[in-house]
DNA sequence: CATCCACCGGAAATAGGGGGGC
DNA sequence: GCCCCCCTATTTCCGGTGGATG
């Protein structure tokens, strides 16, 4: 028996798991802790469907892990059980608009969940949309579009939900109602009014959970996920203070708590415990960064090697301007051309977004309007995913001295 | 209190690489 | 083949702007 094969067997006989799938960001639970109100109204929303009518839009508000998604595809699951048992025509579609990234591609994803075949590029939106519509025209009974981070959609020109929230128009024996969800309030305003009317004839909004409620939810699903006393006393509070910390984040605590039974599992400890809670939430935080930088495009990579070096890795905070300085300094180095300070202020804007970096615009009067920016995560592991990239690498500032990081646990 | 710095950030346009329909 | 489309990264152009300074 080689080293592999000892991977897979104790992969087959799991110390610390029964159903780890359970704990994972797609799982859709039996039960909702606290969310029955939630449940129950959307259900109100969705429930004429059964009679053939078409239930409202809706417009889903709240913060990530507040559980939005969850509850509408439980909803939703639930809906259609009841309209087989009923025999009524209710079908779900369900597209995420931040994986599908694009209008093409959301478009796509909803041609296809109606049985469409489409080229994966090359086609106009317009014609797509058409094909959507000539395909629904031809069906019967209602469809209720679910638009998840819708904002993605948004972002990009509101065209396609303005199409979309007008669809009903054109078609005879069909039926189409859209549930959009999103994280950001802004959104609601940013909307074409005609949108935002539409979209909103019913509004639902998520709260946060605090952590006693997160311990519920984590003991629920920790129950099935988990071998009998394999978890700590402290881990699943721990999991809930830190997420509760971080805005309620459920799906936050349930990946802290996956990752902790798999950091066990790979040492074949017998227990999960509170250190590696900690660790977990460390891992988490490197993989995420990680994977981040990895995909950035060249100049990106070097915008943030160039507030690597600004910042004498991550000690202070500096300015638009300084990045620039130091960015084209590098770019010298590579012989590469340089982007413009417009496209490296939008680099920054995107890096703050994508939490690498922390910025704020501020004021210094007479000298002039800038944003400062820090580095927002653990400087080592900036340098170590850029270290990846075979031109980057090469031009990564040196560490400027030995100094204590804050300790990645509590 | 007007001035003016050092950028901010919207809009439109382009380049270049992916592909259609007919 | 011809002409059209999508998408990302970037450029060009340009009208702001908070507040220390004179």
């Amino acid at each position: 028996m080689d080293e592999l094969d000892s991977v897979f067997n104790s992969a087959l006989r799991s110390r610390i798991f029964e159903h780890r799938e359970v704990l994972l960001p797609d799982y859709v639970p039996l039960e909702l802790p606290h969310r029955s109100a939630e449940v129950k109204r959307l259900g109100e929303v969705v429930a004429p469907a059964l009679r053939g009518e078409r239930p409202s839009n809706a417009f889903i508000y709240g913060l990530t892990g507040t559980g939005k998604t969850a509850v509408t595809k439980y909803v939703l699951r639930r809906l259609s059980e009841a309209a087989v048992q009923s025999e009524s025509q209710v079908s779900a579609i369900y597209v995420n608009a931040r994986e599908r990234e694009t209008p093409y591609k959301v478009l796509a994803d909803m041609a296809e969940q109606l049985g469409l075949r489409v080229p994966f590029t090359g086609l106009s939106i317009g014609e797509l949309f058409s094909r959507i519509v000539k395909r629904l025209s031809r069906l019967t009974g209602i469809y209720i579009v679910v638009l998840d981070e819708i904002d993605y959609l948004v972002r990009r020109g509101d065209d396609v939900l303005y199409d979309l929230t007008r669809v009903n128009e054109q078609l005879g024996q069909s039926k189409v109602s859209i549930i959009g969800i999103t994280n950001s309030v802004k959104l609601i305003d940013s909307l074409d009014p005609r949108v935002k009317s539409s979209l909103g004839e019913v509004q639902l909004v998520f709260s946060p959970y605090n952590a006693e409620q997160l311990k519920d939810i984590l003991s629920s699903r920790a129950a099935k996920a988990f071998k009998e006393g394999v978890l700590d006393d402290g881990v699943i509070p721990l999991c809930a203070a830190l997420a509760a910390r971080e805005h309620g984040d459920a799906r936050r605590a349930l990946d802290m708590l996956r990752v902790a039974g798999e950091i066990a599992e790979r040492e074949g400890a017998e227990k999960v415990t509170e250190d590696h809670v900690r660790r977990a939430r460390a891992e988490i935080e490197r993989d995420k960064v990680t994977d981040v930088i990895r995909t950035l495009p060249l100049h990106s990579k070097l915008i943030l090697a160039a507030i690597l070096d600004a910042t004498g890795w991550g000690v202070t905070q500096v300015t638009t301007g300084e990045i620039y300085d130091t960015y084209r300094k590098l770019v010298r180095d590579l012989n590469l051309e340089e982007v413009t300070l417009r496209r490296v202020s939008g680099v920054l804007g995107e890096l703050d977004m994508l939490g690498i970096i922390a910025g704020r615009i501020i004021s210094r009067g007479r000298y002039g309007k800038t944003r400062v920016v820090e580095l927002a995560v653990n400087p080592n592991t900036v340098a170590d995913a850029l270290s990846e990239d075979p031109l980057v690498g090469p031009v990564l500032p040196p560490k400027a001295r030995v100094r204590q990081l804050r300790p990645d646990a509590l």
